[in-house]
DNA sequence: TTGTAGGCGTTATCAT
DNA sequence: ATGATAACGCCTACAA
């Protein structure tokens, strides 16, 4: 490549490299970006990461790809990084299906840093204290000394659909809640308690439900059927839970939003496939995404990244409604 | 590394490379792999790239990832990856949002070959004549010459359909179909015509609607309230247009299955979460990606790749009835 | 303004 | 059975 275009390696690489700036010139340079394109010239990944020590890509953990939420973090944090020239490999934790090879052995020639997205806290052993940079999304708050945090209000985003249930008259709530033992999910089950204590009202009857359309419509069930008055609302961890209440509510012959209140949280593209559209509270998926890509980026620049807190929004739709007279 | 064994490095190749039989001494071998343990040594990807000319990754381009159809095929495409000791990076296609990099540019020497899936025939260029090794998934049937495919048995998927609703006893047939230009939709197209033919039943009226829940909803009061007898059945070209075409038939006050029966195509999670629960066709999502990585690992290796196609099957659920007498 | 040379960590060839 | 050495393609002092 530097032979054909009459010139020696050093001065392409200044060139390609654009920092030439009265070092080359101006007729040798466009000689060589000349020659570079009639070539057809790439630049070999491999060799700039041998040379350089990184490699300009980052590795993304989510306990599922599948789940919309996962995709759309990955949608938004891949966008930042090609923005700023990096790539994004997606891992699928070992909780989920397990690849054979080992992510965290080779890995850390292969990646610049590690985005960790609502993992169990133990499910990140041989990062952490590997020294490679590490930044978690919708994890435990931040500690100091820890690695920065990009997380989601999510109390604040319980609490409205709390007082969106309270203001349309409902007292008896029941909550179906996650039985999952991540941080996001112990925060809106607190959250729950909490809000609902502040504001006075009965506690709400908690059921437990793996998270999957079919346990939760058996949790609803349970909620709807279990002695003493019925609840008149159910207060849902999240979209699929809430979609599988709204079965169970029919099961049971009662009609949704008329006999019964159903809410979710995350509004996944599920949420408005359903009839009625369920009134749900919006995560900024993508948001999450590119912030903690960016806070990754603060990291290997060497900047401090704050930690970083994202509100939420409540959806009312047609699967609230006041409680029957 | 090789100075802390106290060997060469040529000896660390051997042993840690596993090709050391009748090589090297069981004694120095042990040695090595002590040592390696001990100072945590991880081989350098970079370099190994750089010496033997290939990555051992593979780039899979999809449409859409926020889509679960795609979540799979990546899923099942990473297992069989790292089975072989493989990585996959994904590639969001530029019809979805853009990256600002051009992936094919240094990607030629960053990936091995590429996976495509559900490709409009020109959203490739780029690539086939980049010389770049390359598997087509669920696109244009085998073309003598062209690369190697992986598709489903579209036709027969379609043909289940509408036997299904046939053997109901419904006659008088709607078809919601995606405006979607690629040959997944055209062949489900195509299928649901032929099909009705070749049962001697009338020709389904076509309704054209975009990949969305809500253009859905409004093709299917098209297709209920258009002039002459109502269909007594929508048959949508996938899932999420099917549960457009629930709320629809809802929002006309007709109730599914009991006035009309609905059929959806993919069998997505989404299925399931809809009540009624759909009928619709199972696609072998992972076993397409699975498929497409095994094929792009034979092409590698200088094997033939024969063309692959996977077989669907109809799943019957509570969205489709018998026509009201 | 441009060229030379060294080294990043690996694997493969060849010599010992 | 093991070690020395070259080469992969790139970047960057340093020399000319």
């Amino acid at each position: 490549m530097a032979h054909a275009a009459g010139v020696s390696q050093a001065t392409v690489s200044l060139v390609l490299g654009g920092k030439w700036r009265g070092r080359v010139s101006e007729r040798t340079a466009q000689a060589v970006r000349d020659a570079a394109a009639r070539l057809g010239y790439r630049p070999n990944l491999a060799a700039r990461s041998l040379r350089l020590g990184v490699t300009r890509t980052a590795m993304l953990v989510v306990p599922a790809l599948t789940h919309e939420y996962f995709a759309r973090v990955y949608t938004g944090a891949a966008r930042v990084a090609a923005e700023n020239g990096f790539g994004v490999v997606l891992y699928p934790s070992p909780a989920g299906i397990g690849p054979a090879r080992d992510p965290f052995g080779s890995a850390r020639t292969a990646i610049d840093g590690v985005i960790a997205s609502s993992m169990a806290a133990d499910a990140l052993t041989g990062i952490g204290d590997g020294g490679l940079p590490l930044v978690m999304l919708d994890s435990d708050p931040d500690t100091p000394g820890g690695p920065p945090t990009v997380n989601l209000a999510v109390t604040d985003g319980i609490r409205q659909v709390v007082r969106h249930l309270l203001a349309l008259g409902h007292r008896r709530i029941a909550h179906i809640a996650a039985d999952v033992d991540t941080w996001t999910f112990r925060a809106r089950t607190q959250a729950v308690t909490a809000e609902l204590a502040a504001a006075g009202a009965p506690a709400a009857v908690r059921h437990r439900s793996a998270l999957g359309v079919d346990a939760a419509r058996e949790a609803a069930v349970r909620a709807l059927t279990a002695p003493g008055p019925r609840p008149t609302a159910l207060l849902c961890d999240d979209d699929i839970l809430a979609a599988g209440a709204c079965k169970g509510a029919r099961t049971l012959g009662l009609s949704v939003p008329a006999d019964v209140s159903v809410t979710g949280f995350d509004d996944l593209s599920l949420a408005r496939a359903l009839d009625p559209e369920l009134t749900t509270v919006r995560l900024p998926a993508e948001g999450i995404g590119e912030h903690g890509m960016r806070a990754l980026l603060a990291v290997l620049a060497g900047r401090p990244a704050p930690a970083v807190e994202l509100p939420l929004t409540l959806v009312p739709r047609g699967s609230s409604a006041p409680p029957a007279a």
